[in-house]
DNA sequence: ACATTTTTCGAAATCGTTTGCAAAGAATTT
DNA sequence: AAATTCTTTGCAAACGATTTCGAAAAATGT
């Protein structure tokens, strides 16, 4: 690999080599003249500086790394795709970690980067993290750092994140205004900020309209076949329920999996409503009604503030909690049937 | 930030900065018993060497960068979980970036990476790139390369894909083998190879059985607005196809879309079948029957593959041109109807 | 013509790690 | 005992870009 780099350039320009480097960034020192030189012969060389160098040097690497739980969820593909929609502008480079929500590989993925490797972190956290030390020590170091999505209110760094109480009464609501009397909640579990957020709002609900039954709260985790067969049973308790609120779109497509099993139609014995970012969704047997989260933007906005801390920028008071509303689509999963 | 380093132990322990490297990197030429006190105090410090500094020393950057067209395409996620699931093993770090089906987005993030950045790159091709000039001048730089999916048989470099004229041909077969006469292929528009070898085991399928209507090759693009309002031309002519064969998922939705807008019943009028990877494509309405890749494999086996020409292993023939198996399932959308 | 400022450039230090080489001491062989 | 290896450590030079400092050279002012 015989790169060009900066010695080369000043020897065929016979000049220093620190003369080439100021032309090359615009440096007021340098006349145009040679900077004209200068930036021809690295165009004509392509010439490109060497990144671990100017990192090693600057102190800067020009990369953020973004820590998510899982990759195959549409919800975090597009919070990438926000995040990717500012980061070559800014000249930045992304490098993706993921956590398999598990705590462990989590705090060492952090554990790992707290060498300058990346100027700042975007991490949405596992839903088996219950201590936020390591968020903590990072916060402490004055490491730039934003949370999104999946939160944690203990600890003093950016949330940028939706409505999720809001939109689990909306929901909720959607549902009692349906008929339904008897609505459960599914959610992950652990102690995740969302699920009990998403909790909270579907408690409210329940307590504004006065719903006789029970509140009935059912915690679902990663495993589809678990998931079902908890479902399962539930479904066969009497008196069943006929309201479904997913906080998680995969518990959603577990509940249709199981009525169809169980010979429950979809909205006739249960109506079901999930939190979810499927376009697909409108295709299901039968459309599943929604709470889309603006996955996008909370990339885009969660880079944006990085940015802001990177450039050790002062925050405004609203992006120290930056709140996105999601929006709830009505399908014939909530229909009224006849 | 008062980062510990090298200097920092070596004073502490009153020794040599090279004692100190080479007893962290447990090199032979120094006794365990100053190898013991190095370390300890590296642990009690929590010592971690700046990477950019090993990275210039090293010409080696311990990273890799992955180069998709899109990220919000279940696709993509799996092979990224397929990548990452050899990656952190290795130590190694991933960069992602977008080409956003933009031949010139394309090009220049890969020049920008010719600078040492990564020690290879895994990509694959956007939807309109027709030129591989960019992928042969790393090829020649002897910079390490695969490509995977979406591939391109004019550059000798190691591919990774699935088998997809095999799986276009079966898809086509199960069509006609449930009683469709005019089968529609729904294809990308542009050169891509994935579109042509799916292209050319349709062709041969309608060849073999002997179809009677011409083929009928729709290409279809990246718009939804635009596809169904060319799926809806085409499902007015007459005679209309009884038969669509999407090869691509999007297609497939949109497809559903429109057949549902037209009024045309999906396996009764039209029978559809796609290549997706979609798990929800078992709750459609109706189910759809479709071509599952072996996305996770694809990433995992291209970074096996990329990792042992980093390594400077000789390939096997078989890694310069590997093929994993597709999945056909049969669902509803193309049940025979009586 | 001389002094002063401004412009333009070069030498050298720096970032933190790795590594070739030398050197000192210990262990072994002759 | 001398000569030889082997073990263990330190010194210093890389890697390539940036930046501080200072020195010419040129432009300006008196």
């Amino acid at each position: 690999m015989d790169q060009v780099n900066l010695k080369k350039l000043a020897k065929e320009l016979n000049l220093a080599v620190s003369t080439v480097s100021r032309a090359l960034r615009d440096s007021h020192e340098i006349s145009p003249k040679t900077k004209e030189r200068v930036r021809e012969l690295a165009e004509k060389l392509g010439f490109q500086p060497n990144p671990h160098a100017s990192s090693l040097r600057q102190n800067r690497s020009k990369t953020i790394a973004v820590i998510i739980p899982e990759i195959e969820n549409n919800f975090f593909s597009q919070v990438i795709n926000g995040i990717e929609s500012v980061t070559p502008d800014k000249g930045y480079h992304v490098l993706i970690y993921l956590s398999h929500e598990d705590y462990n590989k989590e705090r060492d993925i952090l554990q790992l980067l707290r060498n300058g490797r990346v100027d700042g972190v975007m991490i949405s956290v596992s839903n088996t993290t219950t201590n936020m030390d390591h968020i903590e020590a990072w916060r402490q170091n004055g490491f730039p750092l934003v949370i999104f999505d999946r939160t944690c209110e203990d600890v003093d760094v950016p949330n940028i994140m939706t409505n999720d109480a809001e939109m689990a009464f909306k929901a909720t609501e959607h549902l009692v205004k349906r008929g339904c009397k008897r609505i459960a909640f599914l959610g992950m579990a652990g102690n995740l900020s969302i699920s009990n957020r998403r909790k909270a709002g579907y408690l409210a609900a329940l307590e504004k309209y006065r719903i006789a039954a029970p509140p009935k709260v059912v915690e679902l985790t990663a495993k589809d076949y678990i998931n079902r067969d908890l479902l399962k049973q539930i479904f066969q308790e009497q008196p069943r329920p006929d309201g479904i609120f997913a906080a998680i779109e995969k518990f959603a497509v577990n509940t249709y999996e199981v009525c169809k099993e169980l010979n429950l139609h979809i909205p006739k014995d249960v109506k079901v409503i999930s939190f979810s970012n499927l376009q697909a969704a409108a295709l299901f047997d039968p459309a599943l009604s929604t709470i889309i989260q603006p996955a996008y933007d909370i990339g885009r906005e969660a880079a944006n503030i990085l940015f802001k801390i990177i450039e050790k920028k002062m925050l405004m008071p609203y992006e120290k909690k930056m709140i996105l509303p999601s929006q709830l689509i009505e399908r014939a999963s909530t229909a009224i049937t006849s």
